[in-house]
DNA sequence: TCTAAACCCAGTAAGTTGGTAGGAATATTG
DNA sequence: CAATATTCCTACCAACTTACTGGGTTTAGA
C-alpha cells in the first residue's frame, strides 16, 4: 500500500466536499461520520490541507471547512502531495528536477524511476476533484444530494 | 519516496546482473562493493529474489548469482513486486482485481485509484530488465565492459 | 452565556525500515 | 582432506512511521 491512510482519507474528505460544502461549511463530525472516519484524526488530515491553502475553515458554531478553490482548479496531485510529503519514488526522481545521487552517472535505474514518475504525475496533476465526483455522477454511484440541482 | 531501499537496491542489482553475469555468476560482495550496499542486506534482498524465482543461487567457493530468465523476459514489475510486495496504492486498486471494501458503492475515489494503478502497472510490466541497461547504452553512461561483446 | 465548532499539542502501541551479527551448509581448489 | 569462498538462515536492534486517542484552548453564532 503505497498510500497511507492520511491521503486516502483526505481524498475522500475533499470529494466530500465537493457534494456537500456547495453553500455552506460542512464540519468535521459530519464529514467524518459519513465517511467512517475518526473525527480527531481527520482533525490532523485538515490541518495540512489548510496549511496547503486547500481547505478554508470557518470557526465557532455553524462553521467548518470548504473548498479554497473551485473543484476544478484542484488536482488530486495537489491535496496528496499536502498529505503524504513529496510524492517521489526514489530521490532520483521527484517532480522539478533531481536531487543528490552520488550515483547518477553510472546509475541503470534513474531513467527509468524518472519516467514512471512522469507517469504517475501526468494523472495525478491532470485529475481535479471535479473529475472525481463527474466520473461518480457517469456511472451514478451517488447518494448525496446533487450538489449543482438549483435550489 | 514511495519504494524503499529493498526495492531500489534490488532493481539496481538486478541491473548489475545483465550487465556482469554472462558469462559467470556474480558473488554478493562483487554487487555490493559496485553498488554501495551493505553486504549482508543485499543478502536479504537476494534471498526475496530467490523465492520469488527471478535469480538461480550458486552455492560454495566461485558461486553467486545469475538471472533465472533472459534479461528481456524479467519485468521491473516483477522485480518490484518480489521486494516491495504488492503494488497496490489502495485496497481498492490492486492487480487483478478489487478487495474488501465496505464502500465500494459509494467511493468516490475508487475508479481513479484504479486508473492510476493501471497506469503504473503499464509501465512497471512492460519494461524489462534489457530496456534498462539498453536506455544506459544508447544514452552512453554505461562503464563496464560490454556484455555483448564477442569474447 | 451556552454551545458547536476549529485548533493545538502530547502521548502511544504497533508496525516498518534498514540495517548488524553470528553461524551453518555447500562447493571449489590445492 | 583442509582451507576458502560463497550462499543461507535466524535473530536482534534502533530509529522512524502510522494511525490513532485524549485533553485542553480559542472562536463565533444563537
Amino acid at each position: 500500500m503505497l498510500i497511507s491512510t492520511k491521503g486516502r482519507y483526505g481524498l475522500r474528505s475533499m470529494a466530500d466536499l465537493v457534494l456537500y460544502a456547495q453553500k455552506k461549511p460542512v464540519p468535521l463530525r459530519v464529514i467524518a461520520e459519513r465517511q467512517g472516519i475518526s473525527e480527531s484524526y481527520l482533525e490532523q488530515v485538515f490541518a495540512l490541507l489548510r496549511k496547503a491553502g486547500l481547505v478554508n475553515a470557518i470557526r465557532g458554531s455553524y462553521g467548518g471547512y470548504v473548498l479554497a478553490r473551485p473543484a476544478h482548479q484542484i488536482t488530486v496531485g495537489e491535496v496528496l502531495q499536502a498529505l503524504e510529503g513529496p510524492l517521489t519514488l526514489a530521490n532520483c526522481a521527484h517532480r522539478g528536477g533531481t536531487i543528490e545521487c552520488d550515483k547518477m552517472d553510472t546509475c541503470l535505474t534513474m531513467p527509468f524511476w524518472q519516467k514512471l514518475s512522469a507517469k504517475i504525475d501526468e494523472v495525478l496533476f491532470s485529475t481535479t476533484l471535479q473529475d472525481l465526483v463527474d466520473e461518480e455522477r457517469a456511472t451514478g454511484k451517488r447518494q448525496g444530494p446533487d450538489p449543482q440541482a438549483p435550489i
